[in-house]
DNA sequence: ATATAATATATCAGAGTGATATATTTATTT
DNA sequence: AAATAAATATATCACTCTGATATATTATAT
């Protein structure tokens, strides 16, 4: 095969966590980690399907289950997750379309980049407040704490605070950077 | 259309530059913004061939160049180039292998977590050393710095060394939290 | 009762990946 | 000068993943 199949994975996790349908997965995955993983309906369907072929789900045993299309993971199943969890995760090819547009900014006005790093600025103060929020609910949750999960939980979250955060600082900085080197393009070289 | 092709900008970015061949537009990639776009061949090729039935680029004029498949960007090509330019960047759905992997840290032995927290650690030692050398070389090129684009080149480089940064930061404060939070889950709840 | 929200699944075209194969030209070594 | 290696160049394939759309059923609220 040329490329792993990923999504393979995610659901094998989420089912570790608890038996769940399709729909189940879709709903947890948008809910609890949509801020470092997604997932749709057009992959999660056929990838049950095949990992139901595998042996490495199976319908729930629970009567009322598995007449909503409930599934629950095998020990088979549990086995291939883990033991993709401790392979190195795999370097992934970048593509961020706003460093791509940035880089070309010299071709447009310069409000226009201003406006962009604007709005990046404030979808980032947005998503810092909406973590921190979760960050503190975490930390005041004794009962939380005692999970042998908590790192795990905390580490993406944490991650999410810091990355927010020097987003919002090279958002600033950028925008001094441009203002400073190159304050007139806009009669010298913008094609707009 | 459900998707929008960005190998298409991509490719009129570049050729915006240079003419180029199908070749050339993939070691520029390779050579240039990889740390923020990549580009494959089995891409680059289908989209070139697109790009030259809607009239956005065309074989290069100079002889030699077109006999070497070189194409060249089109007015045309630059308007829709630009107009995309334009365009408030598309947020991307975010897929972390290893946030994800991590989130599934409790099922695994804590030594594999550390090791693999060491192994991020240690590609970003190793790429913030590379845009901190690139940098250096920036700013100290005064002929680079007169560009109007100069300030656009510096600032995928910026961000790549702040958040390369912050990369150190989060895994050495992740390897703590692990140790301190969860310092034996290999009996009470590891899978492996 | 009725509207509407939540649950549930299927399907599709198209974007993008990465591996592989292959042929030609140019540079380097012997 | 001949042999070899490296760079240039393109095509193709199976597969992953995306996001839109369509559609039907079951809870829940008004």
């Amino acid at each position: 095969m040329a490329i792993k199949n990923k999504t393979k994975y995610a659901i094998l996790g989420v089912l570790c966590l608890k038996p769940c349908s399709g729909y189940d997965i879709k709903k947890f995955c948008d809910k609890t980690i949509s801020h470092y993983w997604s997932e749709n309906f057009g992959h999660i369907y056929p990838v049950l399907k095949q990992l139901q072929e595998e042996h490495f789900i199976q319908p729930s045993e629970d009567k009322a289950s598995a007449k909503r299309n409930v599934f629950q993971i095998t020990d088979e199943g549990k086995r291939e997750f883990v033991e993709w969890l401790m392979l190195p995760p795999e370097i992934q090819s970048p593509r961020s379309e706003l460093m791509l547009k940035l880089s070309f900014g010299n071709y447009i006005a310069i409000e226009h980049v201003i406006a962009m790093l604007g709005e990046v600025k404030d979808r980032n103060i947005r998503n810092l407040a909406y973590y921190r929020e979760l960050e503190g609910s975490y930390l005041t949750n004794d009962a939380a704490k005692k999970d042998p999960a908590f790192p795990y939980w905390l580490a993406p979250l944490r991650h999410g605070i810091l990355t927010s955060e020097v987003n919002i600082r090279w958002c600033e900085e950028t925008v001094q950077n441009i203002k400073q080197y190159a304050p007139s393009n806009l009669e010298e070289d913008a094609y707009v």
